[in-house]
DNA sequence: AAGTGGCG
DNA sequence: CAGT
């Protein structure tokens, strides 16, 4: 009988990583990033149905999905053509501290969920992270903001899934069964939270994506 | 289905 | 910290 604290192997949260003044220190970079990597609007392939959350990257790699060419990794903004800003330091030194990997990321996702996305604020259905050659390399994610809730479920849709609610400053690996795990963020606690610009959650997600 | 929305 |  598996208990309801039963996370999948590889699943770590700690919370309350980064201090409040990393936490700004963060958002700052994502400001100063998306000045020059504006968000854009993700859409799905085939159908162009826009997700809920705007999107950005930093590293060498940005992951991007659009109507005609669906998800990927590209090197350059879809609507500038410029080089993704490259990963702040602080990001760089979470990832050694907690990815246990010998490669760095080289993205860096940043989904900025709103609380205007749609009926109840912008949110993200489940999904496995299957777009990258490095299969096996943790997934590293940072929460800013709002808090959400974050729901993991197993390799296959629609079983049983174990929720856990995210706070500014948290920080989630996935590693191991988790990797592989389909997962979401099921709610936005909108307007909890004062540290992002104009509101919502800011997540940023590094992955490494070449073996 | 990395979709949204309404219903029970 | 589970709706289907």
């Amino acid at each position: 009988m598996a208990k309801s604290t039963d996370f999948p192997e590889g699943f770590a949260h700690y919370p309350l990583y980064f201090s409040p003044e990393e936490q700004t220190a963060l958002i700052d970079a994502v400001k100063a990033a998306t000045q020059t990597a504006p968000f854009f609007q993700p859409r799905m392939p085939r159908t162009g149905a826009p997700l809920s959350v705007v999107m950005s990257n930093f590293g060498t790699l940005g992951w991007v999905t659009d109507k005609e060419a669906g998800y990927r990794y590209e090197p350059t903004h879809p609507i500038t053509g410029a080089p993704w800003p490259p990963l702040p330091d602080l990001l760089t030194k979470l990832w050694r501290e907690v990815a246990d990997w010998p490669d760095l990321p080289e993205a860096c996702l940043i989904n900025w969920y709103r609380a205007e996305g749609g009926k109840d604020g912008a949110k993200m259905g489940m999904h496995v992270d299957s777009d990258e050659l490095a299969v096996n390399a943790p997934v590293v994610s940072i929460s800013l903001g709002d808090p959400a809730m974050f729901r993991i479920g197993g390799p296959k849709r629609g079983g049983p899934t174990q929720g856990v609610k995210l706070m500014s400053g948290d920080v989630v690996v996935l590693a191991g069964a988790a990797r592989r795990c389909h997962h979401a963020v099921s709610k936005v606690y909108y307007g909890e939270s004062a540290l992002v610009p104009k509101g919502g959650r800011l997540n940023l997600t590094m992955r490494r994506v070449n073996v």
